[in-house]
RNA sequence: GGGUGAGUAGUCCAAUUGGUAGAGACAAAGGACUUAAAAUCCUUCCAGUGAGGGUUCGAGUCCCUCCUCACCUACCA
């Protein structure tokens, strides 16, 4: 056979006959289990990046082998198609959100197809659609009737030239990305979801979540923030209209340390203070207009400002100032903080700048570590620190002033949007029954297809056709709720609805049964805090709605994280950024392609619009195929780290995609040889040794795929490959058959990575059926076992003779002949001890 | 400041989980083929595992200290 490797046509091929003979449809056979391979889903900008590149090749391989090995896999695709960017696109051309949503998903998915990958597009979802949303909307409301959806004001960031409330990250400098004004701070009604209901539960299941990430873990940990200590009330002086304030602190066993209380600025004493006292109310101001940045936090001055008012300590009746504080949070505990500048680094600062008394309670080295005996603390005196902490919350609580409380840093999650592209909140604002929702059976509150985007604030409440309507109460004419759903609610619960994607219902749960939790949820670490967060509340938020098995605690089992895709950047004169396609290599330095001008080389970061160092996708499998960039992108780097992006390698891939296909197409050994040999019936090293480098890479690879070690496998597919490439039609029909076995393994084994080149192969081979259907080849123990094996001696560890030996070697036997190989190096000394590993080495400890 | 992870040939990465540091690839050099180049094939070269200490018969792997880098988080009381 002579056939020339050409991937733009085989993997067309291929991807039609896929589609044709609907092979990736999730089978749901008797007698299988069950497997659900899940990838984020991605925003449909238009266009695929490498970042989707990665995350898709990996669930792919993952999917394709666990089909391979029996399973019944569900293996879906859709589209997290509602948000932001749509509208800016909307406006910038001046068409609609919806088309532009619409066509990039047309886009995007034809860019999927050309990667060739198993989806089930049966089961394809996208959350602008109704079919999707309207369930969400169905749900939401079930939650607001249990009291998980909220409206309450909260501050937004107010853009006063574009009318509208502004996200944290479209806040720039103080000012509005687009408007440039600067933005306010702004009360407004916004919905809530009671997140924090749910913070314990979201803490304790972590560690439910054996195969997940440690490092997402600790995020997710540390984003809830769960505390404990004591909540108490100090008597206040010097007010007619404050009588108490109420403190939480991690450290009770402190408590005979305060020597002052500081507020927060928007803390209520403050404000009553502000009323009376101008200096106060200057220093608030200034307070207020210090900037949320990281950066002003950190080179902001801590400042205070000392009130009238005293604090009464519960236990001693001495009296302490209370400050107002530039670093105190209102949104964290009570916003106000009783303080020990003995024990608080934060305290002793600005005890020693406002020159407080400063009183140590804990005898130690370390002031502001936790461990100690109790000291100048009356009762509590010769108390260790964790038994003061119990004596001391005993003691206010037997005095009524306070109880041991929880704390968590976890807020409620404001999902209220005052945009057009999103979920609307189906609810009625009435004038007689005030906020209703939405009858179930009116459902969806559909989104209105065109708009006039152009106008100031948020389109839907110029929309007069979408705002008025009736009370689903009274019947009277009433207002819709013009606010849209944050988008993380849409991606909350995709992965529930694709196991029943037509259901009439919002969840079949005969299907979520079947089907969750996810087995592998492969994505980007980006997510690792507020859509896996959001995802396990809402999972758990449905299940005790009654949507979901009350046995499905937690939504995904396995949670992969794929590392970044990262590139250096090119800089020229200017400064200006060169994308990597416009620049060549000249001396070893990188050149300009038109201008020959020498560039300046960044360090490796990820692939970004800003820094121009992104590759696209799309050129990638016009030049190589899918085939060979999926096994560079699998093989580059391991799948969880950093992955360094190159073309050198993607070429070293398409080298080997050559070389594999010259296994089949440029040899003259017949390839329908079915015949199979077991290891004992072969005659020569040769052949024994081949047949054992077929067998281990069966091993090797199936081990690697369950440990997702995926760069290892295609190595060992090289290897055998390479092993295979040696054998010549002179060998013997032994030799020959093992051939024949070797190149269909490997064909086999390689499919999940390269499935269009594997297939063409495959029937290239004479088979008639799919690889996809095929089973997965079984590794015979036989043949993973060496006959002979290389002993290694060593003398006090260190390396002195490798001995060739049978590997059945008895120890006694082992050990007689590696004395005998180390006589020389032994001689004169005593051997003390002789240790033996089976199979592997013998060491001499001699002195 | 806190947390997490990672440092192995010139480069990307392996190493049976405490047992010969090297599987695979890139790059480089040489050779074969070619009128020539590309492609292809063959051959060769290169580290003692970030530094130091400890445990052990034996450490890339475990423990301690330090360095560097990346990511997350941060006035959280």
């Amino acid at each position: 056979m002579n056939k020339r490797y050409n991937p733009f046509e085989i993997e067309a091929k291929w991807q039609k006959s896929w589609e044709e003979n609907n092979n990736f449809a999730t089978t749901n056979d008797e007698g299988k289990e069950n497997f659900y391979c899940l990838e984020m889903f991605p925003y449909p900008s238009g266009k695929l990046h490498t970042g989707h590149l990665r995350n898709y090749t990996i669930g792919d391989v993952i999917a394709r082998y666990k089909k391979a090995n029996g399973f019944n896999v569900l293996h879906p695709m859709g589209w997290d198609s509602f948000g932001m960017p749509a509208e800016n696109a909307a406006l910038k051309n001046n068409s609609s959100a919806r088309k532009w949503t619409l066509a990039n998903i047309e886009a995007m998915k034809a860019d999927l197809r050309i990667m060739g990958l198993s989806y089930d597009w049966d089961r394809e979802l996208a959350t602008c659609k109704d079919d999707y949303y309207r369930h969400q909307q169905a749900f939401f409301i079930d939650m607001y009737e249990k009291g998980l959806v909220y409206k309450k004001e909260a501050m937004v960031n107010w853009d006063p030239v574009d009318m509208t409330v502004l996200a944290n990250e479209q806040v720039i400098d103080g000012k509005g990305w687009r408007s440039d004004a600067p933005v306010e701070r702004k009360m407004m009604n916004q919905w809530f979801m009671n997140i924090t209901k749910y913070a314990d539960e979201l803490n304790d299941d972590i560690k439910l979540l054996e195969d997940w990430p440690e490092r997402v873990k600790h995020m997710q940990t540390n984003w809830i923030g769960k505390s404990k200590g004591l909540q108490f009330k100090f008597k206040v002086n010097g007010s007619s209209d404050v009588e108490e304030l109420e403190v939480y602190t991690t450290r009770p066993d402190t408590l005979m340390g305060v020597t002052f209380a500081s507020v927060a600025s928007e803390h209520p004493i403050a404000k009553e203070i502000a009323k009376t006292d101008a200096k106060a109310a200057d220093f608030i101001k200034e307070c207020q207009e210090l900037g949320t940045s990281a950066v002003d936090i950190e080179t902001a001055e801590k400042k205070g400002y000392k009130t009238p008012y005293t604090i009464v300590h519960p236990i001693t009746g001495e009296e302490f100032p209370i400050y107002i504080a530039n670093f105190v949070l209102m949104a964290y505990g009570t916003g106000a903080v009783m303080a020990v500048p003995a024990h608080d680094e934060r305290d002793n600062d600005f005890a020693k700048k406002y020159d407080i008394a400063i009183k140590q309670v804990i005898e130690g080295e370390d002031p502001y570590g936790a461990a100690g005996k109790l000291i100048n603390s009356a009762e509590f005196d010769g108390l260790e620190v964790a038994e003061a902490k119990k004596a001391v919350i005993a003691k206010i609580e037997g005095m009524g002033l306070g109880e041991g409380t929880t704390n968590y840093k976890l807020r409620d999650w404001g999902i209220s949007r005052q945009r057009y592209w999103g979920t609307p909140i189906p609810f009625v604002e009435c004038e007689s029954c005030g906020t209703v929702p939405v009858k179930k059976e009116d459902l969806p509150v559909k989104l209105p297809d065109e708009i006039d985007i152009t106008v100031k604030g948020n389109p839907l409440a110029s929309d007069a056709e979408f705002v008025n309507t009736t009370c689903p109460n009274c019947g009277a004419a009433a207002k819709r709720t013009t606010d849209t759903m944050d988008t993380f609610m849409d991606s909350s619960w995709y992965f529930l609805r694709y196991t029943c994607p037509h259901s009439e219902n919002v969840l079949d749960l005969e299907e979520v049964k079947k089907w969750m939790p996810v087995d592998t949820y492969i994505g980007g670490i980006e997510h690792a805090i507020l859509h896996l967060l959001y995802s396990r509340f809402i999972t758990k938020a449905l299940r005790d709605c009654g949507y979901t098995p009350a046995e499905l605690v937690e939504p995904f089992k396995r949670l992969i994280t794929q590392g970044m895709v990262i590139a250096p950047s090119f800089q020229d004169s200017k400064g200006d950024y060169i994308n990597p396609v416009d620049v060549a290599e000249e001396d070893g330095k990188p050149v300009h392609k038109e201008t020959g001008e020498v560039l300046k080389v960044n360090r490796m970061e990820k692939m970004s619009k800003s820094k121009n160092n992104g590759v696209d996708p799309a050129i990638l499998f016009e030049q190589y195929g899918a085939d060979a960039v999926r096994t560079a992108i699998i093989f580059i780097a391991p799948v969880e780290k950093d992955l360094e992006w190159t073309e050198n390698a993607l070429e070293g891939c398409w080298r080997f995609m050559g070389r594999f296909w010259n296994l089949v197409h440029s040899t003259e050994i017949d390839l329908s040889n079915e015949k199979v040999y077991a290891i004992d019936e072969l005659d020569t090293k040769e052949e024994k040794a081949l047949k054992r480098i077929i067998h281990k890479t069966i091993k090797r690879v199936t081990d690697d795929l369950d440990k997702f070690q995926l760069n290892t496998i295609v190595a060992a597919i090289m290897e055998l490959s390479n092993a295979l490439a040696k054998v010549k039609v002179t060998d013997s029909d032994k030799m020959q058959a093992l051939y024949a076995e070797g190149v269909k393994t490997a064909v086999q084994l390689f499919n999940p990575v390269a499935p269009h080149i594997t297939e063409e192969l495959w029937t290239d081979m004479g088979n008639t059926t799919s690889l996809t259907a095929t089973d997965w080849p079984q590794a015979q123990e036989a043949a993973l076992e060496d006959d002979e094996i290389t002993l290694v001696v060593q003398v006090n560890g260190k390396l002195k003779a490798k001995l060739q030996v049978s590997a059945s070697i008895a120890k006694d036997e082992a050990e007689k002949v590696a004395l005998e190989a180390v006589v020389k190096d032994t001689e004169g000394k005593e051997i003390k001890k002789v240790i033996y590993v089976p199979g592997r080495l013998v060491n001499v400890v001699a002195v």
